[in-house]
DNA sequence: TTTATACAGGACTAAAATGGTACTCAATTG
DNA sequence: CAATTGAGTACCATTTTAGTCCTGTATAAA
């Protein structure tokens, strides 16, 4: 399905939480509560979200979990990434490319492209947009024919 | 790592190898030697493209797969849905939206547009472009900004 | 300084998806 | 009929995912 795993719609969810009240610092209990998910699940996830460097977090009493920056600064693809890993359609698209059967394959640039091009459309979009309870309203230029598309064009 | 499982990648390979010599029929046998991968997981691959209308097959002696349509009538989207089912980011982009969190969620109708975004980008990519060994070419217009972004803009 | 709060880190387990195999049946060709 | 080749099904092993728990540590407030 090409699906996002639970954690990170998880993620998304709380991220989304935090940036419509960025002013306050959120505990890993309030959050939970908020959004309806078992603590520690969601405890888990904040933390994956902080060493992602998403959020900050400070701990003792009237600590919790804050924006590390602004959420028109943090991408659908970075906090994709905070919790599965870089963006990437097949394994030959990741940095190790240790796929063995690059000979016979044929088809891995192509993948490549298509890979980036997703990549692109997810950084395209912000938290500020998926925690705005408003439809994507982003005049973008998505950049989707320029990078992939016409890289090699007749 | 938003990524295509293994299966979906060697169907990628294996209908490309096919469209790559259409006029044939490939046995299940000769086009796992052709790409290198284990007989058994190649031949439920193939019966799994068959079952999604994108091979057509021919039993007997002389017999074997073909494609069901011209290679620029069949997209990845195609491929990826015949192996992983349709393409949706979150349990609540697909039809049974049985996710009981929408109250609490606040994500779900955004995520919905990004959803789309993709499947149409992979829609525009054909077996055609994937079998191809030189690079993408198409001067396609993405609808991209149409679908999703400027859905309810300004 | 004590105490309550709240995050950090890691170990562990249960469940599910994934990938791969094997075996039997059905159809086609010659 | 015999050889070939796909169809269907059931099964198992592995990995990934999700979720829980426990112990430690930093901070703030009384």
């Amino acid at each position: 399905m090409l699906k996002l795993s639970r954690l990170t719609d998880y993620a998304a969810v709380v991220m989304a939480q935090i940036a419509r009240h960025s002013q306050a610092s959120h505990a890993a209990a309030e959050l939970a509560e908020a959004v309806q998910l078992p603590h520690p699940t969601v405890s888990k996830t904040l933390k994956m979200l902080v060493r992602a460097g998403l959020l900050v977090s400070q701990r003792g009493a009237q600590g919790g979990y804050r924006l590390a920056r602004p959420a028109s600064q943090i991408t659908a693809a970075d906090i994709i990434a905070a919790i599965e890993g870089p963006v990437a359609m097949t394994e030959c698209s990741q940095a190790e490319g240790d796929c063995e059967l690059v000979a016979t394959c044929g088809v891995a640039d192509n993948w490549q492209r298509v890979s980036l091009a997703m990549r692109t459309l997810l950084e395209s979009v912000t938290l500020a947009h998926l925690a705005d309870t408003a439809p994507i309203k982003l005049p973008v230029q998505l950049p989707i024919q320029t990078i992939s598309l016409s890289a090699a064009s007749a």
